[in-house]
DNA sequence: AGAAGTGATGGCACTCAGTACCCTCGATTA
DNA sequence: TAATCGAGGGTACTGAGTGCCATCACTTCT
């Protein structure tokens, strides 16, 4: 029924667009009478995004559930993760969805609305796991705004191209370079390489390479290369 | 004209709220015609931010006056700043639209909307202005952002205490946290702290680079390479 | 089995935002 | 004086979203 719904309203918004579809159209088209539209999306709109309000449960009690201990920061830069995952799931659906949403005005500011919600549960997190740092509060918006601008460049950059390429690699490098600003040990210039190999364990084994300024490079590579492929 | 119907709109508002006031209840309380409405304000929301589409113009021009040799960043930070004077330039009437915005999430959408497009503006002219820079289109996102972030930051608060205090010194703290972490280490704005915190780098010549194993030798060379070629 | 409850669905009528079209009125201009 | 034009007003329409009730299938209790 949801499916039935969900199938119908694409097909019709591809065809004709969003605007020229009327909830008649598709409820015409999937077989089902007008009010149960209404049962399952609150508005029209919601019918374009029929994921994201179960993405963002899975999101929030991720974090709920995140270890006390660990880096809120990694934290929700794996939470975001989560979401790009969603949409690498079901890249021609995305891929539609995006091109939808570039064109509407009113879908884009649902999708406005939709990633906000995202953003605050960040925002929260951060909040309360960040806390006795002095600017605690704007530190969270901050680095919550940024972590959902990285996800959004390397999601929109993948859409933007069909859906081709790897979504992940980009995300890697977009919510690096955002832990590499905003990491307490280290600015953007670089250090602080923990960022964001996938979610493994914490108690992962790990290396720890020193290396004196100036170092030629191909001695530190030769390193590195002999300590890491060893896995 | 415009005048009264903001001020018919504000009172039945405040009064009844958002969704309970039609169009109709507006246009009785100004002594205009239904149909006026709309030719002042594309829709209901809009009356409620009748000084935004002037100030986002206004930002726009001055970032396309802006010298081409100067700081983007500090630029749009500038631009920031510009949307926050309109702000505090009516506290109450800005305490007032926050109270309203909080509760009405339809208000809230479009706010958002609002925002988004001057966020738009200003990764446009990181993009433009930060071109050469590896990355740059992922660094104007990520940056404006965040700037648009602060903003909000400092303009939340402020509105929360009623208006009272300087917002313009909680402005200047939360952008101050943004440049800092985005600065290049020694850039020509002062202050080289290269990370979010006051934690300067010491002096010594040690690089501790942390890597999982598993983690793709480019990343590793990435960052090594950043950080012992930097200085 | 029959009655009664329950949840999913459909139908109908209504409110209200937003739009298209046309009218009026006053000011300007030929 | 006649034609034009622009600001405002009125009317009727479309379509989203809601409330209310009827229906139907399925279950549960007696």
């Amino acid at each position: 029924m949801r499916e039935s719904l969900i199938k119908a309203a694409f097909q019709l918004f591809l065809d004709r667009g969003f605007e020229q579809t009327t909830i008649d159209d598709i409820v015409a088209l999937a077989g089902v009478g007008r009010r149960s539209f209404f049962r399952y999306f609150p508005s029209k709109e919601d019918v374009v995004f029929p994921d994201h309000e179960g993405c963002l449960v899975e999101m929030t009690e991720y974090l709920r559930d995140a270890p006390a201990d660990g880096d809120p920061v990694q934290q929700v830069c794996e939470a975001a993760r989560l979401v790009l995952r969603m949409y690498a799931a079901d890249p021609l659906f995305s891929v539609q969805r995006y091109r939808l949403t570039r064109e509407v005005p009113g879908l884009r500011a649902h999708e406005l609305s939709v990633v906000w919600r995202y953003e605050l549960a960040l925002a929260e997190h951060l909040r309360e796991r960040g806390a006795g740092r002095a600017d605690g509060a704007l530190r969270a918006d901050v680095v919550a705004a940024a972590v959902v601008a990285a996800h959004n460049h390397a999601l929109r950059t993948w859409l933007r191209a069909g859906g081709e390429g790897d979504v992940q690699a980009a995300m890697d490098q977009a919510l690096g370079y955002v832990v590499r600003a905003f990491s307490d040990s280290a600015g953007p210039h670089g250090g602080g390489g923990t960022d964001g190999v996938d979610g493994e364990r914490p108690d992962e084994e790990v290396v720890v390479l020193l290396a004196r300024k100036g170092t030629p490079l191909w001695r530190v590579v030769r390193d590195v290369e002999g300590a890491l492929g060893g896995s």
